[in-house]
DNA sequence: AGATACGATGCAAGCGCTTACATCGCTTTA
DNA sequence: TAAAGCGATGTAAGCGCTTGCATCGTATCT
C-alpha cells in the first residue's frame, strides 16, 4: 500500500522546529537569509525527521527543476556513453541533474520520451540529430523547451546544435580511401531512415565519390542496424560477391569491428586483402586487430560543451549559433593501399 | 525569461472544450468514465493546445509516478548498458519510464543521486550491488522505497536482489585457470573499496587459491579503476617484475582487453607467454584478439527479470527472495596451459 | 406516468512547496 | 528620544492536478 507511506512534510519540520514553513523553506534554499541559531534548529529537525523535499511540490511552486533530459538512440554501445558521461559531469558541476532515456533506435519512441521528460519538468533537453517529426518540433517550439541538438551539425539549420558535420567528415575519410587507390568501395551503413547522421555519412561518401568521377550507384551498399553481428554478416555478404570491394567503409566503429571479424571468418587479411574503416573513434577502434582507421569524434569535449551550451540556453535564453567541433581522421592499420589484383575494370 | 513560458493547463483545455477540469482529467486517466463525444471534444482541445500534463502537479495529487530510477556506476562501457537496455524495454512494456543516473564509480555520489530520484517521485529504485552507507540504507528503509539490487547476489543477505554470485563465479574461473597448470597468477582488479562486486571477485579468487593450497598474498595483485588504459598499464607493470605470472585474471573484460594490449606492447603472445581472463562477457570479449576466456553474465536476462521483479515489488509490495541467475564460464583462446619455462619455484 | 437508479459531469478540497508581502523588533540617525 | 531603516520571520496565496461527493438528466421499472 503506497498510501500508508507518509513522509514528513515541510510543515512537520516547521512544527518540530517551532518556526513557520517559510523559514524552513528558506533554510533549505537560501540559508543566508536565515539567522544562524534558527537555521541550526531547523536543520536539526530536518535530520531528525529524515525530511526530503517533495520534488513535485517544489517544481510546482518554483517552476524550476534543475533537471536536464537527454534522449539518445542507445545506451548499448560506447558511442553516446562517453560523451554523455562528460555531459553529466559538467551538468553536475553546475548543480543540474541529468535524466537519460533511450529510444533503442526506434524514432517513434522519441516523442513519448520527450513528453515524459518535459512532463517531469526538464528545464532543457539534449537530443541527438535533426531528424524529427515536424509535429514534435512544433510541440517543442510551442512549449519553448530549450533544446540542444548534439552529435550533428548542419550549418544551414539555425537551431542550437553542437556537433560535427557528418557529411563532410565522411567525405574526408572517403578521400583518404580513394587516395589509397581504392576504386571499388563497399559501404556498411546504419539505417538511414530516421537517422540523419547515417544518412549524412552516406551522402558524404557519395559526394567524395562524385568528385572523383565515381558513382555511388556502382558501389555495393548495405544498410543494417548498428551492431557487431550485423557488421559481420554484412561484410560476409559484401565479400562473397563476384566484384569484391577492395575497401569497406562502415557507418560506425561497431559495424567496422564486426566487419573485421567477418573478414577473418572469410580468411581475408586486413588491410592486405581488404581495407576497413570505421567512424566515431570509440575505444573499440584501438582495441580491435588491426586497429581501425576511423573518424575521430571529440566525444567528451562534445559532452562538456553541450552541457555548457544547454545551461546557457536554459538560464539565459539566448540561442547560440550552431557549433561545429570538427573531427579528424585517425589513420590506423585497417586501411592500406588497394592491391592490384583486385582492380577488376578494363 | 522563464516566466514568459506558460503552458496550457488542464483548465485551459477544459475551457477550450467547454467542460470541467475533472472531465478533462478523466479523459486522460480513465477514458471509459467519459462518454465518447465528450472525450473527442476534449482530445481535440488537448491536441490543439499541445497540452502535456504537469508531472509535478500530477505526482502531488496522485502519489504515483510510474517512474523507476536506476543508478549505475558508469555508462561508459557496455557492462551495465546492455542489461539496462533490457531493463528499460521491459519497464516500458509495463508502462513505466526509466530514469538513469550514473555515479562514475564515485560511491559518494550515489546518495545524492538516490535522493534526486526519490525526490522526483521514483516509485522504485534499481541499485547495483550491496555496498552502501548504512545511513543511506536507513533512509531507503524509512521512506520505504521499493529497491532492488542487481548485478550481485549474496544468499546471506535478505534483500530483494537479482544477479549472480560474483565470488563463486570468480572461484570457478580461477579453478579453470589452476587446472591449466598455472601456479603464479596475477590479478588486475577493479577498486574493491565501495564496490562489493570487485571485492567479491577478489575473494573468490583467494578462495579457489586456498583450496589448492596457494595463498593470495603470494600473488601479484593490482587494484586499478576500470578502464582500458588502466588494464594496459597494470599488465605492463605485472609483467615487468622478476617473477612473472603465467596468467593474469582481470576484474572485467575492459581491463582484460587492456591487458591484452599491454601484453602485445611487451611482445608477449597470449596465451603462449601469458594467459589472460576477463569477466562479464560483454561483446568486447569476442572482439579482441585473442578472444577472452571470461565469465558469461546473462545481461539481458538480468535486466528483464529485474524489471519484472521491481514492478512486482512496487505494485505488490511483496518482497521476493534474492534470485541467483547463475553464470557460466566461456572458454576462449586467451587462456592456455602454463608453459614450463615460467615455473619458477624450486 | 411517477419513482428509482444510474451514468456522466461539475464542484471544490486538498497535495507540499515557494515567495511576495506584512509584521515585528531592534539598531541607527538626527 | 522619537523617527526611520533594516533584517528576520510569519502569513497566506497560489502552482496544476486528482478525486470524493454532489448534481443533473435520462433510461428503467412498476
Amino acid at each position: 500500500m503506497r498510501s500508508s507511506r507518509s513522509f514528513p512534510t515541510l510543515e512537520d519540520v516547521a512544527k518540530a522546529a517551532g518556526v513557520s514553513t517559510a523559514t524552513v523553506s528558506r533554510c533549505l534554499n537560501t540559508p543566508d537569509r536565515v539567522i544562524k541559531p534558527t537555521r541550526e534548529k531547523v536543520m536539526k529537525a530536518v535530520d531528525a525527521l529524515g525530511y526530503t523535499p517533495n520534488f513535485g511540490a517544489r517544481v510546482m511552486a518554483a517552476k524550476r527543476t534543475f533537471t536536464i533530459g537527454a534522449i539518445i538512440p542507445t545506451m548499448e554501445n560506447a558511442i553516446f556513453a562517453r560523451g554523455l558521461q562528460a555531459f553529466q559531469e559538467e551538468l553536475h558541476r553546475h548543480g543540474y541533474t541529468l535524466l537519460v532515456s533511450s529510444t533503442a533506435y526506434r524514432p517513434e519512441l522519441e516523442e513519448e520520451q520527450i513528453r515524459a521528460l518535459v512532463a517531469r519538468g526538464a528545464d532543457g533537453l539534449l537530443l541527438i540529430g535533426y531528424d524529427r517529426d515536424p509535429a514534435l518540433n512544433a510541440y517543442l517550439h510551442q512549449r519553448a523547451i530549450p533544446t540542444l541538438i548534439a552529435w550533428a551539425f548542419k550549418p544551414e539549420i539555425p537551431k542550437p546544435a553542437i556537433g560535427f558535420d557528418n557529411r563532410a567528415a565522411m567525405a574526408r575519410l572517403t578521400r583518404e580511401v580513394l587516395a589509397q587507390g581504392h576504386r571499388r568501395i563497399g559501404v556498411i551503413s546504419g539505417i538511414a531512415k530516421g537517422n540523419d547522421r547515417a544518412a549524412e555519412r552516406l551522402a558524404g561518401f557519395a559526394e567524395a565519390l562524385g568528385a572523383t568521377g565515381l558513382d555511388l550507384r556502382d558501389m555495393p551498399v548495405i544498410e543494417t542496424p548498428y551492431g557487431f553481428e550485423n557488421g559481420e554478416n554484412a561484410m560476409i555478404r559484401l565479400m562473397q560477391t563476384d566484384a569484391r570491394p577492395t575497401a569497406v567503409m562502415c557507418g560506425n566503429d561497431v559495424l567496422a569491428a564486426g566487419a573485421l571479424r567477418g573478414a577473418r571468418a572469410l580468411g581475408l587479411a586486413v588491410p592486405q586483402d581488404v581495407s576497413v574503416t570505421g567512424f566515431d573513434d570509440i575505444e573499440l577502434a584501438r582495441i580491435v586487430t588491426p586497429p581501425l582507421t576511423t573518424v575521430h569524434v571529440p566525444h567528451r569535449e562534445m559532452g562538456t560543451k553541450a552541457a555548457i551550451a544547454l545551461i546557457a540556453l536554459v538560464e539565459g535564453g539566448d540561442s547560440l549559433p550552431p557549433t561545429d567541433l570538427g573531427v579528424s581522421i585517425k589513420r590506423r592499420e585497417s586501411l592500406g593501399p588497394a592491391t592490384p589484383r583486385d582492380e577488376q575494370a578494363g
